[in-house]
DNA sequence: ATGGTTTTTACTGCGTC
DNA sequence: GACGCGGTAAAAACCAT
């Protein structure tokens, strides 16, 4: 049973991913003939693989057009204000009484009884799918707000819907915040698209306190089984060097030495993001743009200490390759 | 809670412009 | 002298147990 589950997100996300960079303009890189997801109708071109200048922070104008199976797509194909929470259920949700008697106070027949117990249970389910589905609108404008201030794509998005929904559905709320298990949904999505923000990045934006959403991402992922694997250093490295202003070249180098870095195992148990750091730095060495340690601490929240340490380990992991 | 590992903080010395 | 860089020790943060 869970395994289904699992499998089924897996694929379900995979879907996603690949519908949604093709349905957009059919963009391949030339560099690294990778997935590019290009945004043009929101102005943002993000390319985890390849080189191409991520723009951040901007903020998405777009409709509230999101459907999340072929159902709603119907329902919601239009155009116009967001749906507000002011649209309360006031007064109008169905309440039946839970003792067996008519309106008079007789008691009822047994073949009623057994009706209205139904028709409780019928009751109960309209009721919290109810307050499910308002649930999980607040959520979903928390997730779009948090994802525009960080210029993640649409497809970021929809998978944090997924995997909000799915939580939802889990049960997991109770005793969490809905600002809270959406952080960590938007978290685990722009992970798994391999658009990673850091924890500090995403903190930023989020109502929520870090520690938090580091429980809450924790909970989830391992309720819901999600398979996320450690980021991948390499999609942080476009990023960094376009808010340096760095050349194509240095990119490529910087992809270069994490890529040696890699298959000598000197990466594991370090941070991706301390390492795409380092990498960067030291491809700025190699192409002769200068840039200082502290700039690429500053843009990468890292320590410089952590980039020296990294870089020197790079560039021998670089050397020992070369000798060979 | 604990212990091991990684990252950060703070400080110091060296060379260059 | 300010700046970039390198190194170190101790503190803090993180993670698995």
């Amino acid at each position: 049973m869970s395994d289904n589950v699992r499998t089924y997100t897996a694929e379900h996300v995979d879907d996603e991913q690949e519908t949604e960079s093709s349905a957009d303009e059919e963009l391949q890189c030339p560099e690294c003939s990778g997935q590019l997801a290009t945004d043009t109708e929101h102005g943002e071109t993000v390319c985890a693989d390849c080189g191409l200048v991520v723009e951040e922070d901007e903020i998405d104008r777009g409709p509230e057009w999101r459907a999340f199976d072929s159902r709603e797509k119907d329902e919601k194909s239009r155009v116009g204000a967001p749906t507000t929470n002011m649209m309360h259920d006031k007064g109008l949700s169905t309440n039946i009484g839970w003792q067996d008697k008519d309106a008079y106070g007789k008691s009822l027949s047994s073949r009623q009884r057994e009706k209205m117990q139904r028709l409780r249970t019928w009751n109960e389910r309209f009721r919290t799918r109810d307050s499910k589905e308002r649930n999980l609108k607040q959520a979903l404008g928390e997730i779009d707000r948090m994802a525009s201030a960080l210029g993640l794509p649409e497809n970021v998005r929809e998978t944090a819907s997924v995997i909000y929904r799915r939580a939802l559905d889990e049960d997991l709320l109770p005793g969490r915040s809905i600002e809270g298990v959406s952080t960590a949904s938007l978290y685990a999505a722009a992970r798994q698209a391999g658009t990673p923000r850091s924890l500090d990045e995403i903190a930023g934006v989020s109502r929520v306190e870090k520690d938090e959403i580091a429980r809450t991402y924790r909970y989830v992922v391992r309720e819901l089984k999600l398979e996320i694997q450690p980021a991948d250093p390499e999609s942080y490295v476009p990023r960094f060097a376009s808010d340096l202003g760095l050349s194509d070249e240095s990119e490529r180098r910087a992809r270069q030495l994490l890529d040696t870095a890699k298959s000598q195992g000197i990466h594991s148990g370090k941070s991706p993001v301390g390492l795409a750091a380092a990498a960067v730095y030291a491809a700025s060495l190699l192409t002769n743009e200068k840039v200082t340690q502290s700039e690429v601490s500053e843009v990468a929240n890292i320590s410089e200490v952590t980039i020296r340490n990294r870089y020197h380990e790079l560039l021998e992991a670089e050397d020992g390759i070369a000798m060979s």
